[in-house]
DNA sequence: CAGCCTTTGGTGACCTAGTCACAGACGGAG
DNA sequence: CTCCGTCTGTGACTAGGTCACCAAAGGCTG
């Protein structure tokens, strides 16, 4: 488990030996099962979650079910709005789910404060998963406010292939990622397909032309 | 000057004896008159400020013009922006402009990370800013994603006023600061006229029915 | 004061996105 | 195969954003 720990987490293989010691002594493995809730909306925070394997997804749910992925939690990574919790010693603002199955080491509030108070690699750590995470929030921002559905739906689906050549999604789940209306990705969807750049089946969205969305989805190129 | 950092920055009051002296060496007074970019989109962070007096609107601003302001930093706040980009040492992801005359301490990013590895009482603070800060993006990323103009306007107009009876500012002030269009603006600013919620004058809105914009803010009430 | 210019506000026409309602299609369980 | 829940498609409508343009308010200059 030490080893795993380091071997993901590279920004830790410097900590200070009894920073390592306050870690290891802290540190609890959990394993739990996709779809599971690890905080919800309004909820206090009970431990700073490392995670080693698998990928979180926090998301905004409004009152009329409306949802929006924040940001995912992947291996290597931590999560802000608990490090956030954890050190106002508020409640968060948001929900987790596990969208796979997710093995990672939770650290006690107590030994994550202890851990914040003495040692410098760390606290380097955690302000540097910081530093991404508002990044990404303000980008998320300013797509929300100002971008359009087509072009953020064409690099959604440019993400979530990867290398691969069609995206297993419906489009409700594609809705949430943007924050939109099912309804809508639907329409969006269909037209892509009129257009060539997609094919569509129950569940999955084949990348017909990757070229043509690529072309969408940055809008003056860079 | 000291006595006003501990009066306006009560958190800073309990600084240890060194980091206080780190602190009073590496600050600068400095005083920026209204309408000053002090930190612009994709420019480095030159010093961390802590703003006594006035305030400082960051924005962000889309390709095609279209604003939308993130927050302000006021007497007694910093701003995570600057934070971020000094313990990341990368870019400003937004910019920052003075709304009235500031008047502030400029601390060194080296000060800054002195004080950061060695100061206990500083590293809160600077975190509880951070947790403050992040709790206001996910609240306005949900806003913008899945709030109606007509509330976030009637809730912006009642937040200006204040205790006033009216609120001094352009059409183009209020759609730059729910990050809409200007027409929209005048148009909801007309049918609340109608409604008899307010009275439009040349740069100015006065609240005529204060109850009738507080029902319109909060939708399902509290 | 008159004339001009800049800023601000008003409005119609049109487009994009989100909402509502409902129908049809698919695929797994029995 | 049939039934049922999930997923998708679509029309009709509303909200919000864009474009184009005009008009009124106020300031400035001569």
């Amino acid at each position: 488990m030490k080893n795993d720990l380091t071997a993901i987490f590279p920004a830790l293989a410097a900590l200070e030996p009894a920073a390592r010691r306050i870690l290891d002594e802290g540190v609890r493995p959990v394993t739990v099962p996709p779809g599971t809730t690890v905080f919800a909306d309004g909820s206090a925070c009970e431990a700073f979650l490392l995670v080693l394997d698998g990928s979180v997804r926090v998301q905004k749910v409004a009152e009329n079910g409306r949802e929006i992925v924040l940001y995912r939690v992947e291996p290597g990574q931590t999560c802000v709005l608990t490090t956030t919790c954890l050190l106002s010693e508020g409640i968060y603002g948001a929900e987790g789910v596990t969208e796979t199955p997710v093995r990672g080491l939770a650290l006690a509030p107590r030994a994550f404060r202890s851990l914040m108070a003495t040692s410098d690699v760390f606290r380097r750590f955690v302000f540097g998963a910081y530093a991404t995470r508002v990044s990404d929030l303000l980008m998320l921002i300013e797509e929300v406010a100002f971008g359009r559905i087509d072009q953020r739906l064409a690099a959604l689906l440019l993400e979530k292939a990867g290398t691969g050549a069609a995206v297993a999604a419906t489009h409700q789940d594609l809705a949430v990622e943007l924050g939109s209306a099912r309804e809508v990705i639907s329409r969006q969807l269909k037209d892509f397909e009129r257009r060539g750049l997609v094919a569509l089946g129950r569940g999955r969205v084949s990348l017909t032309a990757r070229e043509g969305l690529e072309k969408l989805a940055r809008p003056l190129a860079i």
